[in-house]
DNA sequence: GATGACGAATTTGCATGCAAAGATGATGCG
DNA sequence: CGCATCATCTTTGCATGCAAATTCGTCATC
């Protein structure tokens, strides 16, 4: 079937957006996995358009690191080794501590409170145990703290990296337990950012992080999945 | 005249890759400036090529924040404001910070000597103010350190962010006495390399950095350019 | 003189076409 | 049976063409 993309609503957006887009979306959530291989021609009747917004969709995804241009020889889906991964997850894991750190000493009493009711909400759902409401959950709360930290370039590059490592957390999250422990984690994290010590928080943070990134080697290294 | 960029060489390279290199280069510099139109025909006839791999070049430019799409309406430089460009500056302060504690407890003595190396060469530079060869070395001494890290992911992200700054740094480098403090701070960073203390050269890259920041602020204000 | 409407001229967004590079596979040779 | 070679097929990279959207200039109106 082709036309897949919803061209009911106005198409104000550009094709070439509406297919990077989804493409982004595909290979976050795992279903483009890493290594297939991106034909044009097949993309493009895929979404009922020709090859040129494909490839200009496939050009922006290069540039972001989420797929490979190789030269007159086709593009696939980022390849990671799991070293990259663990520096991928290094990565994040400072910049969410920085964030954390800054956003304790500047977010205002409003943001705080948002944060807290946001942090509060996550109760019901470990106990549900509902791994994608947890997922969505997770992200508006880092997303939150990227907001508070008072610097929109920052907050736009944490989302950017963050979303990079989306696939891969959504993989480790589903470990048992990890559920449970990712919100003692941000409990002790929340806590540090009412006392107002960013240091501590940021200490946690990364702490919190690294678990992630340890919890995730292990998944990979168990289920022999790059 | 048209076809500038030089053909001689094997065209190996992508025509499209070549034009983002081109246009990457000449935003970075300041040749164009914020806001500047980016025609499709006008820069299809520049390069000798046609319209596809400018639209190429320009797609990816955009994903990677250098210019600005408007649908149907355009493309044009990324304007920044000044508040952005602060907002920058504290975000590649803090990941050069981040980056220096991280090295200094990583780097391999052949690394270390490389960045003393380093560091030693820009004494004459200072001494002749050789303002384009400070850049040149000051570049080379971040890259060394992004390096040291041992975590390639955040290498090239720091990179990245650290070349869309680069404009700016180079105005900001041209105030006088600059040049000097910014050795002498160069020199208080190698010194916590040296002991090892990691802590403390991250404090004091900030810091490095947000003088930088400062020194450029004043020179916005006082030119009033943005 | 400012404002708004309308038509021409650009300019963008996308489709299509074509040449060249790379992949594929059959054939011949060791 | 393995491997190199060559012809064929596929896919990419870029040029060109066309329709739709936007901009610009002109004119009429207030």
């Amino acid at each position: 079937m082709t036309d897949e993309l919803d061209d009911t609503t106005e198409d104000r957006e550009l094709l070439s957006d509406r297919i990077r887009n989804a493409l982004e979306d595909e290979i976050a959530t795992g279903k483009l996995e890493a290594g297939a291989a991106l034909d044009e021609q097949q993309l493009a009747d895929r979404f009922g358009a020709s090859r040129t917004p494909v490839r200009e969709a496939l050009r922006q995804l290069a540039a972001n690191g989420l797929v490979e241009v190789r030269a007159r020889r086709g593009v696939v889906v980022a390849r990671m080794t799991p070293e990259r991964i663990m520096d991928m997850f290094e990565t994040v894991a400072e910049i969410e501590a920085m964030c954390v750190r800054l956003a304790t000493y500047r977010m205002t009493p409003l943001e705080r409170s948002h944060l807290i009711e946001l942090h509060d909400s996550s109760e019901a759902i470990v106990k549900k145990g509902d791994f994608d409401a947890y997922d969505t959950f997770n992200r508006a709360f880092h997303e939150a703290i990227y907001h508070a930290t008072h610097n929109s370039f920052l907050a736009e590059q944490a989302i950017a990296i963050h979303n990079r490592l989306m696939a891969f957390r959504r993989a480790q999250l589903q470990q048992e337990q990890r559920l449970d422990r990712s919100r003692v984690e941000h409990e002790a994290i929340m806590e540090a950012i009412a006392e107002g010590d960013g240091e501590l928080a940021s200490r946690r943070m990364r702490a919190h992080m690294l678990n992630a990134a340890t919890a995730l080697r292990r998944f990979i290294e168990a289920n022999k999945l790059t």
